[in-house]
RNA sequence: GGAGGAGUAGCGAAGAGGCCAAACGCAGAUGACUGUAAAUCAUUUCCCACCGGGUUCGGCAGUUCAAAUCUGUCCUCCUCCA
């Protein structure tokens, strides 16, 4: 099987810099495993790497999408495996960065997504949440159990699945082996939660002396709200100051808070959808967690 | 010095005698997650506990079977007039 190294955790603990750094050491290439740093314009507010950062890194994935376009998981798997192909093919290690728990998992797991045209519409967005939790209930129970009523996009998608699948997303489920498909080693960042707010937001004011504002309102102004990159952090925030319902400290402050829950889900992702290999990046410099890193990973290098 | 107004859980804010451990929002905590995932959704937050119990609504003292809600007094804050 082929080898993949991933470096996830939640946002602001350091992946990015420690990317670089074990690329360079292993002879790897970087894969973007976040959801919103694959936009173009979108460099600030999403932390993305800059580009005298890299270091000689070949980075993959990274700024190809336009910001009217939208992007979903089932795109993400099947670009990022052909890329895991690429670079296993030159005899390097692909080394997947980012936060997308969903992302990570859809691709080095079993997940199948079937291939598909665009979003069928079947009228169900102005029913209410009872009317389509019953319809799903009638269609199939077995799925319908698994998901609460309010949650309206997992309803509809699990009534859209039916109706183009003719079996339910549970027993789809049931058909995977749930396991990876490559011999992949999970490599964990974690922090302690508190320190991890008071860095992220210090680095939140930091993005704002960068010029946040101004990339944001490019962006607001080449996309529109239903668009995937309008409901990042740090850019949906704005949206209000921008229509002048909110002061910019307010929507500064709702960034701060919207990451701090991120990670939180983040976390709750990493802690109970996959086994990381946790580094504790507490009280360490850089060069102590790579070399941590490379502790924990002896047996995956070794084991070629 | 005079006239009004306000003090409610970490914060904001309802409640104006029993249905109040006290709505709601925020922040915090926990969880779910297979095509929007930086999304979406659920649970939880005075204290101890399994039923249940113990302390609360600026302080103190009253009225009442019953007080966050009524009375007195004190403290703090705000606005206006001097």
């Amino acid at each position: 099987m082929q080898k993949v190294l991933v470096i996830c955790g939640p946002t602001c603990v350091g992946k990015t810099s420690l990317s670089i750094k074990l690329a360079k050491l292993l002879n790897g290439e970087i894969i973007n495993g976040d959801s919103m740093q694959v936009y173009k314009h979108m460099d600030i507010g999403t932390a993305k790497i800059k580009e005298n950062e890299k270091d000689g890194v070949i980075h993959h994935l990274f700024d190809f999408k336009e910001l009217d376009e939208s992007y979903s998981v089932a795109e993400y798997q099947k670009l990022v495996r052909e890329k895991i192909e690429e670079v296993s093919n030159k005899n390097k290690l692909p080394i997947l960065v980012g936060g997308t728990g969903l992302y990570l998992k859809a691709a080095l797991y079993d997940y199948s997504f079937k291939e598909k045209e665009d979003h069928v519409n079947y009228g169900l967005e102005d029913k209410s949440n009872e009317e389509i939790y019953a319809l799903l209930s009638s269609l199939d129970n077995k799925t319908a159990k698994t998901i609460h009523i309010n949650n309206r996009k997992r309803v509809i998608r699990a009534i859209e699945i039916y109706y183009e699948n003719g079996i339910g997303k549970e027993d789809i489920n049931k058909l995977q082996t749930h396991s990876p498909i490559y011999d992949v080693y999970y490599l964990g960042l974690r922090r302690d939660r508190k320190e991890l707010y008071k860095l992220i937001d210090e680095r939140v004011d930091q993005m704002i002396k960068e010029g946040l504002i101004n990339e944001v309102k490019y962006v607001y102004e080449h996309s529109s709200y239903p668009s995937t990159c309008m409901q990042a952090i740090g850019y949906k925030e704005f949206i209000d100051y921008f229509e002048g319902k909110a002061t910019l400290e307010y929507c500064i402050q709702r960034v701060k808070f919207n990451t701090h829950q991120y990670v939180k889900r983040q976390f709750t992702w990493f802690n109970h959808q996959i086994n990381v290999n946790w580094v504790d990046v507490d009280n360490l410099n850089s060069d102590e967690i790579v070399q941590s890193s490379l502790d924990l990973l002896k047996d995956f290098i070794n084991g070629k």
